[in-house]
DNA sequence: TGCGCATTCCAAAGCGCTTTGATTAAAACC
DNA sequence: GGTTTTAATCAAAGCGCTTTGGAATGCGCA
């Protein structure tokens, strides 16, 4: 039977149509767990969702992450498996996952300086690729990152090449480790170019509208006030606007933005007249991409590890501008 | 053995001890796959994401659904496992999911008017509940609402009681059942205070930021042009602002608007003194509530549906005011 | 016509669990 | 002390599939 639908060499094409028909006919599916069970996979991949502080903060790229990532899934005829998981219990629900046998492979996402994760599924011989970078890690790993750093320094060069001399960092939480490189490009810019950093002005935080606000505004409220600010996420951005705008400073003017764009679908501000200026690179599209490296990993684990290093489009858009005269 | 690890009465309390000892020093999990084949069941949940158009657009509010319904899962010991198709396809992933037993329910997002989706899975006997309402559907269904018209009502009302006349709705796709009822929210206020629809003042389509501007861009430049909005989505409504700040106009004091808020963790703008007035309704909590009326009718296929309407909470903040003299 | 080989098909074992039913041991009764 | 009842344990069957190995069929060759 099996044998028939799979299209093995052995049984007569005349058969093999004639089981495919019948299947149709009574339009068959092998059951998942049984076919699951009897070869020792489950053709599901697994992402583990872990929040903080039960669960207050959802990662805004999150669902176009898994649309890119499902998009590719789909094609192979894997299934995805979510586990919603508090922070501390983490190491434990990838235990689980390898233990019952769920999903074949993970993606870890958001990974930190030294990310524990790593060594651990290593050690479990759980397949995983990972979306980002961790430092310092003791194990090799297939990864798929951004160029974070270069992308912030580029950023910060574009403020400092329009007259920029007191720069702002709104960073997401420096623990991860895409934010301490976008800090790094950030500090770098700073320096190649002379300038002072000061730390009044440097902020991380969870990429909220929130935090975007009340960053901005007390930065704003400094003597003197920074002229620009490089943003680590656009949702973060808008909220650095609403603080420019409700102390009367018209943005790309009075207030220039640069920020990172995840290209997130339903926040294309401005897409043919860019609003903000921005280093983006598509979050879906990365899915998609580590979803295919970790299928690979899976159906080929003797493959070398796959490390890809993107780099991000640069795009000028109305949120930045010259410094005026006498600020 | 399972016996023992399940609890059953009649296995003796020592032995069980001894068992379950022994399991945890060998870190034993059943396997998922085996024991979803021995019973019958998968301990896990379906979420089919539909894309149109190969994907463009991804729903912002899905992350946030997830971390709410993803809670009470790991709760109750099940899974969730997500399935992206294309929107011609979704028939056969149900069936799909069905057939090969991968689920034990789904919970439907974004129903239609009379949506196709209610009767195929009441034919097919795949526990489900609806996240919304489909009008005209011909079977019987468990759903968790929110009182989508009466929150339109209210907001418009709120906006025709600060003495705005010329009303503009910015709304989701009115194929969509929620947008319709709010439409209808919209339009009695309008009708109740003796006030005449324009129809070049109602916009329906994806609820992206891009939406929100280009729709009120549209219409301000419109002779008279509407002084207030009623938004359905936060993300829109950030759009609309966008529109109405590039032409000079305060928002709050020369334009209103009134939006829908989900109280997505990531976009809560304004938390203290509340930035845009709002019906809002946090979807993570409808997420976790749809989860558990699922389960229950999984668990209990002989209870009676269950039918649930949430009322918004209304919140007044700075984007509305009264209108000013003369406009 | 009869033998051997290649081809096709089918029956059986096994994946790791749950559950049923049989077996043994212990306790309770006359 | 012998027998029945109850409690605890263990062995076997089955969930729906894949895969292995043996049986059956068909072919060419002598």
């Amino acid at each position: 039977m099996s044998r028939a639908l799979n299209g093995y060499p052995e049984v007569s094409e005349a058969t093999r149509q004639r089981v495919v028909k019948a299947a149709e006919a009574h339009s068959y599916s092998p059951n998942a767990r049984a076919q699951g069970l009897a070869m020792g996979r489950s053709r599901c991949i697994g992402h583990v969702i872990s929040v903080r502080d039960s669960g207050e903060m959802v990662n805004p790229i999150f669902g176009d992450f898994m649309a890119g990532a499902g998009e590719t899934y789909a094609a192979h005829g894997y299934e995805m498996m979510l586990t919603r998981v508090d922070e501390q219990d983490e190491d434990e629900a990838y235990r689980s996952l390898k233990a019952r046998g769920a999903v074949d492979g993970v993606i870890i996402h958001a990974p930190r300086q030294r990310d524990a994760r790593l060594p651990l599924l290593d050690q479990l011989g759980l397949p995983f690729v990972v979306h980002g970078r961790a430092s310092g890690s003791t194990v090799d790993y297939s990864w798929l990152d951004v160029n974070n750093r270069r992308a912030f320094e580029m950023a910060t060069q574009h403020l400092i090449d329009l007259g920029h001399k007191r720069l702002a960092l709104i960073n997401g939480d420096e623990a991860l480790d895409f934010a301490m490189r976008r800090r790094m490009g950030f500090e770098a810019a700073i320096a190649n170019n002379g300038l002072t950093l000061d730390p009044a002005c440097m902020s991380s935080n969870d990429m909220t509208e929130g935090h975007g606000y009340a960053s901005a505004s007390a930065m704003l409220e400094r003597n003197p006030a920074p002229t620009a600010f490089v943003v680590s996420s656009i949702i973060s951005a808008l909220g650095v606007r609403r603080a420019a705008e409700e102390r009367g400073l018209r943005v790309g003017a009075d207030t220039s933005i640069v920020t990172f764009d995840d290209c997130l679908s339903y926040l294309r501000i401005g897409v043919d007249t860019p609003v903000f200026t921005a280093v983006q690179s598509s979050v879906r599209e990365a899915g998609a991409a580590l979803a295919q490296m970790l299928i690979d990993r899976i159906q080929n684990p003797d493959m070398p590890l796959a490390q890809r290093l993107w780099e991000t489009e640069f795009v000028v858009g109305s949120s930045s501008g010259p410094l005026k005269d006498g600020t």
